[in-house]
DNA sequence: TATGAATGAGGTTTCATTCAT
DNA sequence: CATGAATGAAACCTCATTCAT
């Protein structure tokens, strides 16, 4: 029982992880994005799922853990991505763009859980049991502005942009990505990131000379 | 905070605009900020006001008043400021720059309602009731559409700059900024201006030469 | 608002101390007695009380702080009586006979207290904010224990007597007096307590000549 | 614990007495007594007996004739030993004696039971299906009575003393034996029915002369 | 206007029990 | 015999709202 499967990372809990389970969070995420965290109620899922609402924690032992397995695991493979790129890349623009091509790629990949995570802020913080999903993202934009200022130091980006402001900006347009993308939106991950990519660089990056304008 | 607009619509039923209905308010704003619309319960809000919960009722006809009561004339009031803003101006840059400045004024006006907006758009759609606002918001992100179609096409913006894209950015972006703004951050309503409009602007106008780039 | 009224003790919690509040605590009372502490549902004891049962909740907190609010008064009269007779008398064997006959005289006056301590021990223990109670109640017998201790090593009491078995069977006893008592029973309590003082105290005390046997 | 006793009713039904059966009642003995016949769930049982909550169903039709299962064996041998001693002694206060002697010889070898029949009366009697068990321990109680009864009419036992005050005194203090027993108290069963005896006979007989005092 | 009691619908959760595999 | 999924009733509790005083 509770062999460790591979949820995308290593946030396995009590529930056991069998299909019907994960078929359940996939439906309570559509639920969780649709109608917010508080406003989608046990039975909304469970009768989407086509169950009773006391059947559900046969799963799951409390609403609560629902959401923290739906959004745990996106907020890790966030940091587990973050981890790469840092390690592979240090030039800060560069750093930047992947960051925000990975982000996008995780709003493309999971558009519920990004949709919750922008629209539910609050609740999360809130919630009380997932203070470890808010401290990581929490980690991820103050490394994010760590690069900022390495970047500002370095010449590279301009002195007068405040890193904590980019920094929110950049999570700000890269969580609300699912808004254009497909299949709702008419975006392709790739074109969507560079638009929002022309949208942060274009003002952070020093222009040393026209022919080295960073984004197109 | 809340100059006595004209409520925006004919919402205003049972309470006469008294005093105590405008403390009552302004309470009622500061809790729905922190909690959340759904989180902040009537009893949370009349314990705050020094009053029982039953004689919120006295003042407004439900919770669902208070809330159109609070948003409805600040969303209106931004409107408002759009018509006069594209009255006086026909640059569609010089626009943009002025109605980033308004809403960044009106986050730092009403930093809790700017809250609320941001936090609650799901159940503000969702509430029904609140048609109006959910409705006056998309006019304005509609209208700016606009304006930045007209620029690309009358070539001051860059052509690969997607209106939508653009749009919702700025609205993503100056309704954020109450968490920059003073007295809880650390900047003035006119320097975050600066560097709003800084992210927003760069990646848009053409440059035509270094001397005329946009934003400092 | 929560003015302190005289609960027989200082237990006044958040809920207001009203007239209404009294009532229902006394229907509880009864049906936490007739059913258990945990078979009893809140539901029953609305009906009996003629309310609804989401009702209670403007009284009380939860079903706990009902239970708490029935038992910690009583728990804490023992305890106050206690105090009471140790310090006016110091003959253990005349200690003993007074505290039977306050318990005797607190199970007449609050017979369904009595029960719901004789009968839910197990769960008071298990509730988890009666913590307060529960070991008050340990308080009283660790103090009864000394008392007898205290009477063997004067000589006044059988040394082959243990007094943590004593002081047991002291409470086993008492506690169970509502069982004999009127209306239920056929006793007074003075007579219940002549009888309960015969039993317990005819084994202890050292017969020194048949002309001063202790109990009749 | 629990010798193959005839069941002492027709309860026994899905489930042949197989060894595995009598494991899980022997573990769920332990589960009742810890905590409580209804706060022992069905899954508490199962997860200590190491096997699923459902596969309880294979061996028992229900919690109920689980109880029933636990309790009415020795329930059935207390009023087996009864008869036993009626049939053999005739002398009131040796028949008090042995009495005891049983009882606390039964906590003793089954300390679980006693504990669950001592704690859970109140659920016991309102269980339904248990009303054999019931009658069994009022039953003895009455004969109990009609002993202490003979005893006074006899001339050997106190005119003053009440019997079903001393009835009931008898089993409340022999029920709660289980507490002062070893392993977790310090008596050896003879030691500790010593001193209950005391308790109990010294009040009773009627001392003609010093030389023939009762208990010790 | 304010109070305080009450309503009633609905929320999350628990748990004994059933049953196909 | 055991599993694991599901049931369904019922439990405790919440909360916007109403209303007599």
């Amino acid at each position: 029982m509770n062999r460790k499967v591979p949820t995308a990372s290593g946030t396995t809990r009590a529930g056991t992880s069998s299909a019907r389970r994960q078929q359940i969070l996939d439906t309570a995420t559509a639920v969780f994005a649709e109608k917010g965290i508080i406003g989608a109620t046990v039975r909304d899922i469970s009768e989407r799922a086509g169950i009773l609402s006391g059947s559900l924690y046969h799963h799951f032992a409390s609403k609560e853990e629902m959401i923290i397995d739906i959004l745990a695991p996106v907020v890790q493979s966030q940091i587990d991505e973050f981890d790469r790129i840092v390690e592979r890349q240090s030039d800060p623009a560069e750093i930047l763009r992947l960051v925000i091509a990975a982000e996008v790629a995780q709003s493309a990949r999971t558009p519920n859980v990004a949709r919750i995570l922008r629209q539910d802020e609050h609740q999360i913080s809130a919630l009380g049991g997932l203070d470890e999903v808010v401290q990581h993202r929490r980690a991820i934009r103050t490394r994010v502005e760590s690069v900022i200022t390495n970047g500002i130091n370095a010449g590279q980006f301009r002195p007068d942009c405040d890193p904590r402001v980019i920094s929110l900006a950049l999570f700000d347009l890269t969580l609300g990505a699912y808004r254009h993308l497909k299949p709702l939106g008419r975006y392709s991950t790739e074109e969507l990131t560079k638009q929002l990519t022309a949208v942060l660089l274009n003002s952070l990056v020093v222009a040393e000379n026209p022919s080295k304008r960073p984004a197109r």
